[in-house]
DNA sequence: GTCTATAGCTTGATAGAC
DNA sequence: GTCTATCAAGCTATAGAC
């Protein structure tokens, strides 16, 4: 049993990591976090200089781990099927399996960061500066793959998509019970393999659909009209 | 031109929906929201009580103007039905439509309010209190009118198709201006009519796919296992 | 690297005049 | 209903001893 189990930074990060998922990162102070990592009032600033730094190293701390996680998956399924390409499945799959997996961890850290990352990705202030440099270069290797997978598909699907599938998984992931409220308990977002069954299925099928509307889409009812009615249903007033 | 064009409660709520948005209800001070309302400091406690009541009040009053917006949506296409169900498809899009037609008024407020919605509904310590009081109801019926038009599809799989396209919603209506950034200007998040075209068939084709996988669903290829392990991938460590 | 002490603000909330 | 004035508490950040 070591003398000093974590330096100081870990535990910093770690507090900082808990309490920024569970409460969000402006309702967290200096004080919650050094409280909670049982050190020293001043020794956040000493580290990381200011907050928000903090906040900056917590996310960048494990944005390496699951961005080689996925990457490593991505290979090693497109040198499976070299060469030819990955299916939309499988594509999604190498992006969603690494987040499954690294939650059932015993280290509940996997857990509150995801959580975090929830709020960050919904958050204006804050998604603008941490999710780009975090994750945009991860996520371009998976647009290619999935533009790949879909040859059919206009680029602007294939970017939809992505969006609609960040957005649940980081639902999924941002520990708020409510599936499991609103269920009734038939759905568990601590269910990770329920998740797994459903999740790159799910995508793919939305996937599909668009790739496969990509000629009507054009003569959908709308003539060339400007973008500032969005559909002709009888608005009333 | 009336001489108090709006109520101080009005401007209250309407400084605090906007701030709340763009900064997180966290990053918002009492101050912040009546100086933008160019109304006194202590209004705000004697309207609302609290700051948190604020919020309370800025989520309820337009949660039931959409909810009957979707509501009638549904009960419009239902009757057009008769005796028959909606489609998935239908009852996906009187669920998605009205909030893009919302977002198409001049009222920059109802932008905000989702934007806004997108933060609480990923905040573990806001949506529990928040979102089931304003949204479940509605939500509760749509859940069924999806159950109804896939009656071969398993109750989880409603719920987690559901839950993602909650997610998906949020995150697209989040303002971030993500999706803008990472397709170059291919994917616009105020493109409401892009959204509109895309949103119901994608997730449709998703609800699809696991209601014809209810039965292969049980014989995946995990044997009767714990759930601690999700995917054999060889996990270094 | 850690701790004490503190500067300098801002915060949510309220009491009381008008 | 609105405004002034103010309180007590909490905040980030830093300077300096050890």
């Amino acid at each position: 049993m070591p003398r000093d189990p974590q330096p100081t930074q870990d535990r910093l990060l770690d507090a900082a990591e808990m309490l920024f998922a569970q409460r969000g990162f402006h309702a967290v102070s200096v004080r919650d976090i050094t409280r909670s990592a049982k050190v020293d009032v001043s020794l956040v600033h000493y580290h990381f200089g200011s907050l928000r730094e903090l906040l900056a190293q917590v996310i960048a701390r494990r944005a390496t781990i699951v961005n080689r996680a996925r990457l490593d998956a991505l290979q090693a399924v497109q040198r499976t099927r070299s060469p030819s390409k990955p299916t939309v499945e499988e594509v999604l799959h190498a992006f969603v399996d690494p987040m499954l997996e690294l939650c059932g961890h015993a280290d509940p850290g996997w857990r509150n960061y995801f959580a975090l990352l929830a709020q960050v990705n919904n958050s204006p202030e804050l998604a603008r500066t941490i999710m780009t440099s975090n994750f945009n270069e991860c996520v371009e290797r998976f647009i290619k793959a999935l533009m790949e997978a879909l040859p059919s598909s206009k680029p602007a699907d294939i970017y939809w998509g992505y969006h609609f599938l960040s957005g649940a998984l980081t639902l999924t992931f941002a520990d708020t019970g409510r599936i499991d409220e609103l269920s009734h308990g038939i759905s568990r977002s601590s269910d990770f393999a329920a998740i797994a069954r459903r999740c790159a299925l799910f995508f793919a099928g939305g996937f599909k659909v668009l790739a496969d509307l990509k000629l009507s889409d054009t003569r959908r009812k709308s003539p060339p009209t400007r973008r500032t009615s969005v559909k002709p249903r009888a608005a009333r007033r």
